[in-house]
DNA sequence: TTGAAAGCGCTAACAC
DNA sequence: GTGTTAGCGCTTTCAA
């Protein structure tokens, strides 16, 4: 059962072939008459383009490669949902490849990627292979690093720095008055990392260094893990004041498993989480956070993307820092106003 | 500045371009020599195959469609998980398009999905326009629709009785001597519908009928919106003894919004959610709920579309039900051993 | 507005 | 084991 092809349908409507490629990429440019013809005939045959041949003729495969680590983690979903909205309105397919927290899947991810000729890649994450950064150098397309900020930038890079926002976090809960205060967290990304650093210098700064307490265990971050985490944290022995969690996943569970302790949350041991998720104003006590900006990260890569495909000129490298925002609720001790 | 191509690698090996397809193709046909040397060139040049010549040449793509609604929610992206293990594992690309719950949209992604020439088609739900099922039907490859069960499926069919999930549920809430039962929902979309006919099905059964209490926003399902939920119903003056949650998101964000008023659970309101999500057997309290069978849904439609795609001969038509099971915790009353 | 010719970069089929 | 030839199904370029 041979497919159907374009020369099926130009040999049915009685056309040569380029005037059915015609009708189907710039039906103006062809006569209504002719237009009406091709139409009935695709219909009759229920042809469908084969774009690898189209990808082939026009070398342009109007793809975009995005990577991601994983899709358990909802803030990559509401990022490559705002990444959807904007290409596939331009008319772009997105292709979505998983590096699972690994630059060497990274690596691996970005030559498949080039193997289908994207016109560009977005990257969620700074931290790449020596290979992998020689190939998207070389690449020349265009290429937007997000979620952090790089000290060096292969073209284009939009996010924040996890660094102050981990210090900021910190900070909150020192201002709070608290002095014993744990960082939890499982797989330590870099992202992760970032933010760890952020809470050592600031513990650091206001002399607390010595009162760190680090739990760290190999999963990645779930509410089970921060239930985990904060049970492990507490039968061997240690009683922070506060705690601040990789992300709001990680707090929930360590407020679940508070809660079934009987430790009371903020009483007994604040709590700040980070990325500020759904159900964190929602949670009771309704949780502090660190809001971060995923929707506009993906947005704002799109636009940048469509952007470079569309100058011909070559962009001097750039970055956007999209910042970040401390959100304080009950679980720190702050009074919430009551808001929908 | 020309992309390098097969035979510019072909001409600097000093070979001929069919041996530098074989080196990367069946490396075993070609003699060590030639290997090293063709090796070497593509080093060198930085060669990377274009996979949509290759497609068009070998009419073969490697490449696997698969439909989900959306990825905010995390069963999809548990089965997803799934898919691509098996799939990617076996040399397939897996090319992911949402229908956001839409019909419509689910037409276009079959229709791009075909454009592409996959070569097997994974789909979530077995609800679709006419000519989405026409489109499916004529394809001539294999199709896999999943998470329900279909009285007319189109090829395979692995998934579950929403409806019957639905009724055990709710037969587990009046097991527990609860006759006042509301379901909570936001959006409907045809799974969640099953369970809810489910539910009204084990109501009469139990001369319950006339105590159900529905309520129902057009929202994606998420721990704010069984908060919202619990409020409005709350506050409407609406008490039931027990509710049953279109899913763990809602019934979480339905127990916090409890704590937050003060209602007890399970002493004021029994809650059961539904698909066993991670975090709800370290909910406090934890919370009862319907398991599914996500991940071994994924694994299964792609081992069942690879024995398609390496056996010529069509397979019947066949059916697989995963099953589900009822989780009891203490959110509907039920002590818990404790376990890890 | 329409068409003819050539070719995108690769591989199948067949020869040697 | 290696090469030659002839496409895969579309689009580009140029001509009419």
């Amino acid at each position: 059962m041979r497919r159907i092809t374009l020369d099926d349908v130009a040999n049915l409507a009685g056309v040569s072939p380029i005037t059915v490629s015609r009708v189907l990429r710039k039906p103006d440019a062809v006569s209504e008459a002719l237009r009406r013809r091709v139409n009935a005939a695709i219909q009759e045959l229920g042809y469908v383009p084969n774009i690898a041949a189209s990808r082939l003729a026009s070398s342009r495969t109007h793809a975009i490669g995005v990577i991601v680590p994983t899709l358990y983690n909802v803030i990559f979903a509401e990022y490559l949902f705002a990444l959807h909205e904007v290409l596939v309105g331009a008319g772009f397919q997105v292709i979505v490849v998983n590096s699972r927290y690994s630059e060497q899947e990274e690596e691996n991810a970005i030559k498949v990627l080039l193997g289908q000729r994207v016109e560009a890649i977005i990257i969620a994450g700074v931290h790449h292979t020596q290979l992998a950064h020689q190939l998207l150098t070389r690449a020349h397309l265009p290429v937007v690093e997000t979620f952090e900020l790089s000290p060096d930038p292969i073209d284009l890079n939009i996010g924040m720095l996890q660094d102050r926002a981990g210090q900021a976090a910190t900070q909150h809960l020192i201002d709070r008055g608290f002095s014993r205060i744990a960082f939890l967290a499982g797989n330590l990304d870099h992202r992760s990392q970032s933010r760890f650093d952020g809470y050592r210098l600031a513990m650091q700064e206001a002399d607390l260094e010595n009162l760190e307490i680090v739990t760290q265990r190999p999963r990645h971050s779930s509410v089970a893990l921060g239930s985990d985490l904060l049970a492990f944290m507490h039968e061997r022995g240690d009683h922070p004041e506060a705690i601040f969690c990789t992300d709001d996943n990680v707090a929930l569970g360590a407020m679940q498993e508070c809660r079934k302790r009987g430790i009371r949350v903020p009483d007994d041991i604040a709590i700040i989480g980070f990325h500020d998720l759904e159900f964190s104003a929602c949670a009771s006590p309704s949780l502090s956070s660190i809001m971060t900006r995923r929707f506009e990260t993906g947005k704002l890569a799109a636009e940048k993307v469509l952007a470079a495909l569309n100058s011909t000129s070559r962009q001097t490298p750039n970055q956007i820092d999209l910042g970040f925002e401390v959100i304080a609720r009950e679980s720190t001790g702050v009074t919430v106003a009551v808001s929908s």
